[in-house]
This record gives structure tokens, sequence and C-alpha cells, in this order.
DNA sequence: CACGGTTTTCAATAAATACTGAAAACTCGA
DNA sequence: TCGAGTTTTCAGTATTTATTGAAAACCGTG
């Protein structure tokens, strides 16, 4: 009667600690993946109290990494009637969860790159010397392909799961 | 006469140091970013001592960067004739450029997390409580999605760049 | 408005990561 | 095989990033 449960937290103690190490290579900290673990795999919504206990980690941590998950959109806050505690709960739906992320680093990543490149391609117009024309080529080409790469995320994120699904299976296929 | 050179040098200043700034959003060194950026728009290939006067860093920095950039394939050592020492030329096509990075994001981003996700939904495979199932449930939804997001950079990187467009521009229209 | 429970802040500290510089190893022509 | 030129390594140091823990602020209730 034991053995399933110990089986299954076996498992999900595994896939906390697992994502978390796997988090650092995403470019977000351990603490905030293995609470965002924590909670996708969270039967019930967890108090911050629970969160700390669960992963070993101090309240400031915990806080401050609930509160960047809750910004992200990856968690959010639950009140429940007679508790004075927030709670938090995870989104669970895999594209919704796909499409938070990919705003997120197209935000982070995609945007100011092309901030970057538009500055540098406008700075560099009208050189005529040979290198002056190859680097304004250049900064064009990039400033080119991020934009465009910038636009289909922007469109795949805003297909509905279904859709979506079709289109790239008509595409593997 | 010196003033378009005068501003070359000065948006390519900004260009390297700026997209070395960004590099710390994507997960790799700020050296690196700017090394990349530096022979991304460099007239001609560069030495290692160049490399290290034009960014004002040590030799075993330019020297492990230079060697992480060679080994992702997105620069490559070139040697001239009469000449001892090693020249680095980046790779300047942006779509070259893509498929690299995407290869290597997949690498060391998706594949990992696939591995844990199919570790996790074997260990809580036929689990009888509503948890497990439940959480059988989140770690197959999670592979299927993973596993099918890491076909498809297979297929895309695999195209040639006018059919990625072509198909985009569909995907666009 | 005082109080217990709760959240938030933040200075101090710890941990992870990047960089330096100098020594060692390598390479090739003479 | 020697030596100048070049690449590679790596222990020590600096920088950046994450975490702690305790104090302060907040909040609803009596």
């Amino acid at each position: 009667m034991n053995t399933e449960a110990e089986r299954l937290k076996q498992a999900r103690d595994e896939f906390v600690s697992q994502w978390g190490a796997l988090g650092t290579q995403w470019g977000i900290n351990r603490t905030m993946a293995q609470i965002h673990a924590l909670l996708m795999t969270a039967p019930q919504p967890m108090t911050t109290d629970e969160v700390m206990e669960n992963l070993e980690i101090s309240r400031g941590n915990a806080h401050s990494n609930l509160k960047e998950l809750v910004a992200w959109g990856l968690i959010r806050v639950v009140v429940k009637k007679g508790e004075r505690r927030e709670f938090f709960e995870a989104e669970k739906d895999v594209w919704s969860i796909f499409t938070i992320v990919a705003r997120e680093r197209k935000r982070r990543e995609i945007e100011p790159a092309l901030a970057i490149l538009d500055k540098c391609a406008t700075e560099s117009e009208g050189i005529e010397t040979p290198e002056g024309k190859a680097f304004h080529e250049q900064m064009r080409a990039l400033q080119d392909f991020v934009g465009f790469a910038s636009k289909m995320a922007d469109r795949i994120s805003a297909m509905k799961h279904g859709f979506a699904l079709q289109l790239a299976t008509k595409l593997l296929g």
C-alpha cells in the first residue's frame, strides 16, 4: 500500500531536482525551476511554507522566486476562503507553458537584439567604403532574419494548440 | 575622409559591446559573444593577438573563448601560407548561424529535458493512486510536447534557407 | 489601534562563473 | 636538437549571481 506512494514521491523528487538542474541551462535559476516543477506536479495549491519545507530553502528565496514565477505567468496566486495565507498553483497545460516561455524569451532575447541591430544598421547607413558597406549589409541581414523570427514566434504563440499541432504535423509529415 | 572610417569603427564597437551584453541573456558569456560579434564583422580573419588587443582581454580568455566558438562551429580556423599563427573567421551566413545555434540549444536544453521526462514517466508508470495517475499524465504530456518540439527543430534546421523562408512566409501570410 | 499571522525587503554571505597572467607544452625551421 | 614563436593549461583572483535570515511593513480582526 505504501509502496505506490513511495514510488510516486521518489519520481516526483527526482523530477523536481533534475528540472532544477536543467533550469540553469535555460538561464533561469535553479530554485525557480525547482519551484515550478514542484507546483506543476502538486495535486493541490501550496503555501510559501510548504514550498520552503519541501525544497529546504529560506523564506526570502522562496518568496522572490514565487513572485518571479507569478510575474512570468507560470504560476498564479490562489486565495482560499477562511485562509489568510496565499496559495500558489501552476499552469499545467503544456501549450500554455510553451507560449508563456516563448513570449518571455522573445522579450528578453529577441527584442533587445533587434534594437541593437536596428541601431547599428542605421548608424552605418551610407558609408561608402567597402568595409562600411559590408558591415551595413551584415547588420541588415541579421536584422531581417531576427525580425522575421520574431514575427514567427508571435504568430505561433497566438495559435490555439490544436491548430499549431495540425500545422506542425503537416510540416513533419 | 576619415569620418567614414570613424563612423564605421564607432558602429562596429557599439555592435561588439552590445552584442556581448546581450550574450549574457542568451546564456553564453560576454566575451564569447563579443568575439563572435567582432569576427562576424571583421573584413579579414583575425589572430588571437588582434582579438586580445581589440577587446582588451587576456590571452587565456581569448584563447578559451575562441576554442569554444570553434567547437560550436560559429567560427573556424584559417591557416595562411607563410604564417605560423592561426587566424579565425566567422560564419557570416545568417541561416547557418541560426541552425548552428538551434542545434546547440537543442543539445543543451531539449535533449536533457527529454531524458528527465522519459525517466520520470517510466518510473511513475502504473501507479494506481489518483496522484500517481495525475503525475504520470503530466510527465507524458510534457514528454510528448518536448519530443515533438525536438523533431520540429531538427526538420527546420535541416532545411535549406530558401525552403524554410518560403514555408515561413506562407505561415505568416 | 493593538496584535498575531503573513508577506516583503535587503544587507550580509555564499556559491557559481569568468578572467588573468605566467608557466608549460608544443611546433617548426635552421 | 635548439630556440623563437605560438598555443595551451590552470591556480589564483575578480566578478557576478543566488541565498539566507532577520527586521520591517503589511493586513485583517477583535
